[in-house]
DNA sequence: TAGATTGTTAATCGATTAACAATC
DNA sequence: TAGATTGTTAATCGATTAACAATC
């Protein structure tokens, strides 16, 4: 139990190396090494062997990483292992291309339950999950052993759902709206509000009129 | 144009700015300090000045920043300043969820052209806008001097999709489908796959029959 | 004036990369 | 054995934070 730190930097990773090595998997790839890894991804060979190295020995000196054997470990150490349970509040359409998504995946996340306070939407059906009221959140979650709680509500109503989540006992928070949400320490929170992405690539636009090549060597 | 190299972690912060601030509009407050602001977003303040003065002198010593001024200041460095086009490739859940977003931001970033290669989808309309064929993007995006692409397609059409979003010489991609794009160096290409998120997230659960608080102090 | 807060330099901290012994 | 590639230590690079003079 070696246990050091984790950075942020280095678990926001590890997803990625999951992607591409289910796609070795389609492809039938039986061994990858980290500089093949680092090639696909853009990422230094050796920022990938120490990220793995945090967490054991699962490659083979001279030959690479078994790539079924790491999916497996990197599976555990997400804990994506066991199945997890979340529950999304929002049933607008992003709420819907959610679930939808869930359906096909393959990691072991499932959406088991889905509310909004809207009357026009309790009761109607997603994917085989019925609408339920938010009244009824705190005990299904508890009920379900519900751990994620994924809000697509807008902006305005989302620290009311977030507080309601945190009450429930979820451990983390999926945030869509384009709002801040204070919780409490102990809950994770991550924001994936589309808005700031399509701002920050903005950013990188070239203002008219400006020459695209500044110094920009690297 | 003291353009020192911006790193991308000041990028992604603007934007978060720029949310805060908004509220504060909102809320009619003039003026806010680095503290202020630092405090709403779990941020060191010092962090806050030395990101927004890499781009220019924008508060008054022993006051703070005008809030509304600052507003004008981050728009202009985002280049949201003036309005930018977007484009967009699904007209599923998502590409509706993103339609409808957009219709209530403030932001200067218009969807002004959807497209999708279905043809029960080609025709249909979605916020005022006719879903197109994708032998249209190049011509469409050209005319309407669109300049960011995003997708919302499944996975294994998402290379394709970004390979033509590069031909018609968009700057940036965002990219919702859960795979690893290849895209030349001078587009942007910025990943909003919430199975990341969620997957990141699974990270900090605490694993059944372990305790929560081993050191866990900071 | 006294108090507050910026912009900026210097110090610290942490993350990435290079290098290489171990070993398959 | 020779070649390849890991795991890990040390070096580098970059980002965050502290501190403070300037000034509103």
């Amino acid at each position: 139990m070696k246990q050091t730190k984790i950075s942020e930097a280095v678990v926001r990773r590890l997803p990625v190396y999951l992607q591409v090595l289910n796609e070795m998997v389609n492809r039938e790839i039986q061994t990858i090494s980290s500089q093949d890894l680092g090639n696909k991804l853009d990422l230094n060979p050796a920022q990938i062997r120490k990220d793995l190295a945090y967490f054991g020995e699962f490659g083979r000196k001279g030959v690479g990483y078994d790539v079924v054997y790491l999916i497996e470990k990197i599976r555990q150490i997400l804990k994506v292992d066991q199945t997890i349970k979340v529950a999304l509040v929002g049933a607008g359409n992003l709420g819907h291309a959610l679930c939808n998504y869930n359906k096909y995946s393959k990691d072991n996340m499932q959406i088991t339950a889905v509310f909004d306070d809207h009357p026009s939407k309790i009761g109607t059906s997603i994917n085989n999950l019925t609408v339920l009221p938010m009244s009824e959140l705190v005990a299904t979650v508890a009920e379900q052993k519900i751990r994620i709680g994924i809000i697509t509500v807008p902006a305005i109503e989302a620290q009311n759902v977030a507080n309601q989540f945190v009450e429930a006992g979820v451990e983390g928070i999926l945030n869509f709206a384009p709002a801040i949400l204070r919780v409490p320490d102990e809950v994770r929170i991550q924001n994936a509000d589309f808005t700031r992405e399509l701002l920050s690539i903005a950013y990188y636009l070239v203002r008219e009129g400006e020459s695209q090549d500044e110094s920009d060597l690297d």
